[in-house]
DNA sequence: CCGCTCATTTATCAAACTATAAATTAGAGC
DNA sequence: GCTCTAATTTATAGTTTGATAAATGAGCGG
């Protein structure tokens, strides 16, 4: 047991601006991230041991500081390595894929991460919108380029890249992000060996994407060659 | 134009207590999907061209009304068909779980369930964990049994489905579920054919999941040797 | 150890929240 | 039509919300 201390003890170290602005950013993540973005100011408060009108010394409103959360945990979050990874042709596509994925899931599969994403989307922020283009723009037109060429398909830049496609990229995307949606959205139990999970589904997409791609291509190319016929 | 009518001329038909509950669960479903569940009882009864109170003469909390939605989203559109279906041997397990996943999405893939499901998830009910655990024992356990039949693998009897195996389940169906969210969660575009993703999601699981699962029984039947020369 | 800056707190507002009690009135049954 | 039940509204209590203004006092520079 501690001594009791005189009333009113709690020392009451004062900040500079930049370190409160810290605490108050990183602990708004977890606040917001656990109540959701509907959680009020004065509770964020008191879990900062600080009061709720300090908080708007540091961020005009509410919605700035949400704002300020989603460019810390989106943006700073992302790691333009991955662009590199995709490009190194030392390795093959498949396994620089898995790289990726295995890498972007961990930055990724968090409480923090998953739960604000969610949240934000159902609030009807275009932040998920953004963040995916990106994802899109990124890292699967380049994969899907790269697996043109080792399967001795086309090029995009010949045999445009069809929608069904991309939706194979999502496609495994999705089953990977799943696992983050039953942990953290859902509270469930999911197996404790993510790796393992990781690699299973991955070898079962990998296994897969090759035969239905040249299917893919070869409807498209037969689109093509209808449309020629006609002009 | 249309003529201007007396003041306070709103018609008010005075409903039956079954009607009218009808029309508040249906408007409740809708409203809470839209704004969250953290929508506001005036605004909702503002929707229903009702007063606030009159609410709680059909439902004695915000917390009783949830309820009601759920069981009207979730339990009421629960299809008992789809069992029989995984049980039909006149098929290959291949086209009824095809069979199953494309009746099942187009049920759940909602404005209205997948937005309440999120929600409830964040908001830390239980549902999805409830919901969840009756499609892995009544559609995937079936399953995997069917599918280590079809290829030639030892009963579940014989040896146990791993939890590797039902990853791969639930890896497909959250890669279907994806396009849901990412329709109605994040409000992205999806491709309008979504038949034509479905089947190509699904042509890529079922050719990729029979060596996969023979690869983890395989490893299941070593680890099981292994035990058995130890004791 | 004095004074001043500014980090922080106290006090408070106006609006919006769930929920309840009491007053109203539509409409079925006789 | 009269009456009475109950569907619906008005009025309102009691909290809680995001946000602001004014008061306080810690601690640095001198």
């Amino acid at each position: 047991m501690t001594k009791p201390r005189k009333t009113k003890s709690v020392p009451k170290p004062r900040m500079s601006p930049a370190h409160r602005e810290r605490l108050i950013v990183e602990g708004a993540i977890a606040f917001f991230a656990e109540v959701g973005l509907e959680g009020q100011t004065r509770e964020l408060a008191k879990r900062l041991g600080i009061t709720q009108p300090l908080l708007y010394r540091y961020f005009p409103s509410k919605d700035d500081l949400l704002e300020r959360v989603y460019e810390e945990v989106y943006l700073k979050r992302w790691k333009p390595e991955w662009e590199a990874l995709i490009a190194d042709r030392s390795l093959s596509i498949g396994e620089r894929f898995r790289r990726f994925e295995k890498d972007y899931q961990r930055t990724i599969m968090t409480y923090d991460w998953l739960r604000i994403f969610f949240s934000a989307g159902l609030k009807g922020t275009d932040l998920p919108g953004r963040y995916l283009s990106r994802v899109r723009d990124l890292i699967f037109t380049p994969v899907l380029g790269e697996m043109r060429r080792e399967f001795g398909l086309p090029s995009p830049a010949q045999l445009p890249l069809c929608a069904q496609e991309y939706e194979l990229m999502f496609g495994i995307h999705g089953a990977l992000v799943y696992v983050g949606i039953r942990r953290f959205i859902y509270n469930l139990d999911v197996p404790t060996d993510q790796n393992l999970v990781f690699d299973t589904e991955m070898d079962a997409f990998l296994a897969g994407v090759g035969p239905v791609m040249r299917r893919l291509v070869a409807e498209q190319q037969a689109v093509q060659r209808a449309r020629k016929r006609k002009s």
